[in-house]
DNA sequence: TGAAACTGACACGCCATCGTTTCACAAGTT
DNA sequence: AACTTGTGAAACGATGGCGTGTCAGTTTCA
């Protein structure tokens, strides 16, 4: 609040000292935010094992190794953790598909392919979080609900921007490419919820193929150059 | 359980003889049918609109005029009553796309249009139902899993079926066939999620459209005829 | 060394939900 | 009429999570 890095000029004797915050070798922010993630971690494991509706606060301070005390430090809630739990995962998700994707701007067809086998890849590998942002936090509104919305809406904008530059002159609406692109992306997800529903045992190349005919489909109905 | 229709021969005088069960006009069959329907009624009013985890048995009974007596005689828990209503809105959902889209089995064209058009009318009509089925019933683990799963494998073989017989002579594998229809169905659902979401903000034309593309593009890559 | 802050573990009161049970009354049967 | 069954409302004990508070022990710093 108003409380500034310096004590105040009426010093009391040797009261309300500043104090380092060094504890155990660490800075007080630093152990807040690895307490933080601890939690996070957790409550992913938990989760993504369980579902959210079984995870109590105090199974997750538990599986963390910490106590109650320290979870409401760092969050006002259950679905506070939820929603940096989200957060938390599915940046590691969407990092893991764009590094896949990056190198390959110029061939379309590479680029669709190397982006789904590093998303189906990252799901296989990581179950929890998967199972944490793909089906678990759908149901959950108030605070993720908006959060999804943002971040969701910038992530459409971008596939449209990226995919743009291959079209032909006279290509449809750019609502209508949105609702494409949305499309595509729940048809990727979709694919994954049944996936992690039925403990991964088709294949992970017959969803890439599918998915791969499906993107060439809109190429084709789209009529994409094969270079930008 | 052994109990026959007939009292038995050494009929006690008044004691267990048989009754009709009427009351108020109605057999207990009936009766119970009846309760059974509005605990449904009441609970997807209430999941729909304000989720399942902050629907409770009590809030259930309140809105259907019931007490609890009468749900723990006709269901198990809350589990046992979102699995019954999520079956009930489902075969409302997948007849309603039946129904308009059984007249234009030989024109894909027009098949394609009308299920879309049919599919978001119906979940724009009934948004309690689209709720429940499409967002709250998703992370909930047990008994709906495989009921899910069961149907739904069903269906995707009956889209599959439906499909062959436009295709050209060679079509790609069945396993990559079942792939791309749960990728479309995927893709619908997840439209229809952010539709509920946003408040069916969007005109459901612009929805219809992109998904049309979709199934076009997914035409022109497996080369179907106009004509079965 | 002494004071203050930090830590970890536990205990408490609160409250909502669950599933069952009880009871008086209404509706039927003989 | 008498007697049984169905009904509706309420009460009940048990459970479990939530959020806060307490307290002894440890680490840091003057």
């Amino acid at each position: 609040m108003s409380a500034g890095t310096k004590p105040p000029r009426t010093a009391k004797p040797a009261h309300r000292r500043k104090r380092s915050g060094q504890y155990a070798g660490k800075s007080a922010a630093a152990r807040d935010a690895e307490r933080r993630a601890r939690l996070i971690a957790a409550g992913i494991r938990l989760i993504g094992r369980h579902g959210y509706a079984a995870t109590s606060i105090d199974a997750i301070c538990a599986e963390a190794g910490l106590t109650k005390r320290y979870f409401y430090a760092a969050f006002d809630g259950r679905e506070a953790l939820l929603v940096a739990a989200y957060e938390s995962a599915n940046r590691d998700y969407v990092q893991a598909i764009m590094q896949a994707a990056m190198p390959h701007l110029q061939d379309s067809r590479r680029l669709v392919h190397c982006g789904l086998t590093a998303c189906f890849e990252w799901v296989a590998a990581h179950p929890d979080e998967a199972r944490l942002i793909m089906l678990e936090a759908i149901a959950v509104r108030g605070q993720i609900g908006s959060v999804y919305g943002e971040r969701y809406d910038e992530f459409v904008s971008m596939l449209v921007g990226f995919t743009k530059p291959f079209l032909k002159q006279q290509s449809p609406s750019d609502a209508c490419l949105r609702v494409m692109a949305k499309a595509a992306i729940g048809a990727i997800i979709h694919l994954c919820q049944g996936w992690i529903a039925t403990d991964f045992r088709q294949p992970a190349e017959q969803l890439v193929e599918g998915m791969e005919r499906i993107f060439s489909g809109m190429a084709k109905e789209l009529g994409v150059a094969e270079r930008a």
